[in-house]
DNA sequence: CTTGCAAGCAAGTGACCACTTGCTTGGCTG
DNA sequence: CAGCCAAGCAAGTGGTCACTTGCTTGCAAG
């Protein structure tokens, strides 16, 4: 079955570069060192293999937080830097994915997501904190949690083709917006 | 002239919807309810009109902020609003855009792109604020500007596409995140 | 040794693509 | 009216696309 995973990840490679219509099956094989008629042979058409490889490409294990807070600026610090770390490796696929969302919207599964999966985990531990009074009580956790997903999401996928507006490395900038975070939803740490 | 404006917004719409291999002069052609033919005639190559399509539709005139601060709270509401709007309303072009940014790079002009033109007012903006004593003083301001428009410009370009993220309109989202990102910065309001 | 199957190779099909050529139409100016 | 020019129309060119057909090769199990 290794020759089934090699095409799977061709196929994705070539879609990240050059999007859907640009992925010509002639390009998957030969990036995945196979003869043409074999895709068709395993997966029937070009829109089957597409749509496998980009689910099968897409999909991840997140990094959780865990269930009872300890240490919140470290146990964040460490969930941010994984997450955006996935992003940033899957840039090039988010980015094309995105850009052919509106006229091939079952090609990506958008609901089951790394951002919004990632997204509910941070709001769920949020909420965690909040309960035990962490939190400022008057904050929107919703909107806190859209906030720094968003501002992941946006350095991940941003930062290699605006390198002024991102000069510093990804652990740097996650340190800061963590600051930034942790002053915007009032965060009260245990004295250290 | 009207008919070369109208070419060009035909083009712009069908780039937006379909990218540069979808965008075959066909369409464009039919959209712009002329024919052919015409668009070679005027501009040469597809290349060289979607260039000069998507150029056009890139740039706008940004809502400047204020050279000296009043009422910040207010002042980057109606900021915050007129930009969020701004790339809303283009978010096709841009996620398009952004898509095909690796493999074709000269198509848009990143570099002057309304996001960095904006962020670079907004730092302006924030280091006018600080010189003032508003924002605290142990602030990364660079950060606070990157994690501000990383907010507005992933609920721009994702609101429509995950809906479960962005249930609230715009004003209250944008409302919600200049909570956020007031006590982020610490932002000192003169009494009201 | 035979059967079967996965993969390769060669060639071709109809569709669409960007772009060209040759000719016609219609409106405006002198 | 004559001349000009922007635009349309019809047809075609060479190229690429997804996908098919018919045949061969090589390996592995019975």
């Amino acid at each position: 079955m290794e020759l089934r995973d090699r095409i799977l990840g061709a196929a994705a490679e070539v879609y990240s570069e050059t999007g859907f219509r640009g992925a010509t099956t002639r390009r998957i094989a030969e990036r995945a060192g196979v003869n043409e008629i074999t895709l068709f042979r395993h997966f029937g058409s070009k829109t089957r293999l597409l749509r496998e490889a980009i689910q099968c490409a897409g999909c991840t294990n997140p990094y959780a937080l865990p269930s009872s807070p300890l240490d919140p600026r470290t146990e964040l610090r460490e969930w941010a830097l994984a997450n955006h770390r996935e992003m940033f490796d899957r840039r090039s696929l988010i980015r094309t994915a995105m850009g052919e969302m509106e006229e091939r919207p079952d090609i990506f599964p958008m609901d089951r997501s790394q951002a919004v999966c990632a997204g509910l985990d941070l709001k769920a531990y949020l909420e965690r904190l909040h309960h035990e009074g962490r939190i400022g009580a008057d904050i929107d956790l919703r909107a806190a949690t859209t906030m720094f997903m968003g501002t992941l999401f946006a350095d991940a996928i941003s930062r290699d083709i605006l390198p002024s507006m991102y000069p510093d490395p990804p652990e740097t900038s996650v340190n800061q917006y963590l600051d930034l975070f942790a002053r915007a939803i009032a965060l009260k740490e245990y004295s250290s």
